[in-house]
DNA sequence: GGCGGTAATTTATTGTTAAAAATAACGAGC
DNA sequence: GCTCGTTATTTTTAACAATAAATTACCGCC
């Protein structure tokens, strides 16, 4: 069967809501603040208004909306605080991603797709390409956990980098390079790829903290309370 | 206004379901593998299919049960490797919560009350009322994470907590007595007390990984793959 | 004539809609 | 400034549509 056929769509009605609405925010078309009672959402999305609901019931649980009776759904905004939180927990469990991966098999497949992405991303800043910089950053970081095997840790992981994917996108058009030392890619590849389990979690750990150090920064310098 | 009023019920269905579920799950009147149909669960709770819905929705998100299309929704059982995954994640998190409480402003009264839940839980141990124990236990380790401040580390990590639940309850009917050191309980008190950041997160770290290590040795010499 | 596999039918369950009921915010009138 | 009615919104129900599983009936084959 050629791949050109139109595949069917099998995703319902409240995953296509989910998707479309979670995408909306992230990418700011709809930005903190913005509020709309659920029959509105259900329009423009073309369909009725159970299934809108279900899908905001998901994005409250991921902390993206707030759903306040009879006020409507409201894109949350993230504040100074909301960053601490997220970062100091994201340190932590990212060092525990990272230390179970330099722990666990590490066959050259899987370190050899890390290595790529830690060159792309290196490539990417030598050439000065920020916007596709940013892209592969987070896609590094999001494949360190996924190696680890914690359906769990990835999925806390990855709800906190949506948390603060906004204030990321900011932060990285003010500051105009990396939050923290891109050196420590590498670092950590070559750790986990030496099997230092306590290394790479420590270097997880600062890299994380370093990001936090920097955005609170930049976001002090410029007068954001919120993003 | 008297207090003996009938306080006016302001939940609506979707509370109750959601509370309902979630504690029959929780205290095993709905165990683990327990599976039904939509239209059966709403009869059962005296309410039309939509509230129950939502509620499932939710509960699916806590990782209690999960949502099978054409199967009904299943509450989950809970597997050696969810215990290393939920108790590695916990050691982080709470080490985390136990530093930021320690660093924090530590009231006497703040102190005061956490000195009372770990005389409490001391006193029960000592006077082998084990079932009391286990509650002032759970007690203690929620009202640490409480008093840190951090909301969304308080969250993640009782939504942990209620995950291994009931695996704790099974520990405790075949283990009769602490998962791990009682002692470290008047430790972390002190070290929090101290203000020593460091210290507490040690201690509440290592405390969590006691406890995974007895129960996984518990677990196994009873031959329990799941809970 | 029985057996196994396949196609059609039935059934059970979820996904979705629309409308009714409940409820809280808003504003007019006293 | 308070009360009551109005309105907007959510909550809840009930019915409908879609869909996958289960069952049955059918047919070729041994």
């Amino acid at each position: 069967m050629l791949s050109a056929m139109p595949l069917k769509d099998k995703s319902t009605r409240v995953d296509k809501a989910y998707a479309r609405l979670k995408a909306d925010i992230l990418a700011g078309r709809l930005p903190p603040g913005f509020q709309a009672p659920e029959p509105d959402i259900a329009d423009r999305l073309g369909m009725s208004r159970t299934p809108v609901r279900e899908a905001l019931i998901r994005l409250e649980a991921e902390r993206l909306v707030d759903l306040i009776p009879r006020r409507g759904a409201k894109v949350l905004a993230i504040s100074q605080q909301d960053i601490r939180e997220v970062f100091e927990i994201l340190a932590a469990l990212e060092a525990i991603a990272a230390g179970e991966v330099a722990k666990g098999e590490r066959s050259d497949r899987a370190l050899g797709i890390i290595e790529e992405a830690v060159i792309a991303a290196e490539n990417a800043l030598a050439g000065g390409d920020m916007e596709n910089w940013a892209v592969l950053d987070d896609r590094f970081h999001r494949l360190i956990v996924r190696s680890g095997g914690n359906v769990r840790l990835d999925e806390m992981i990855s709800s906190l980098l949506n948390q603060v994917f906004r204030a990321d996108i900011v932060l990285l058009r003010l500051n105009k390079g990396p939050a923290a030392n891109s050196d420590d890619h590498r670092e950590l590849y070559e750790a986990i790829r030496a099997g230092n389990q306590d290394k790479a979690a420590a270097i997880a750990r600062e890299h994380r903290l370093a990001g936090l150090a920097t955005m609170q920064h930049v976001l002090e310098t410029c007068g954001l309370t919120h993003v």
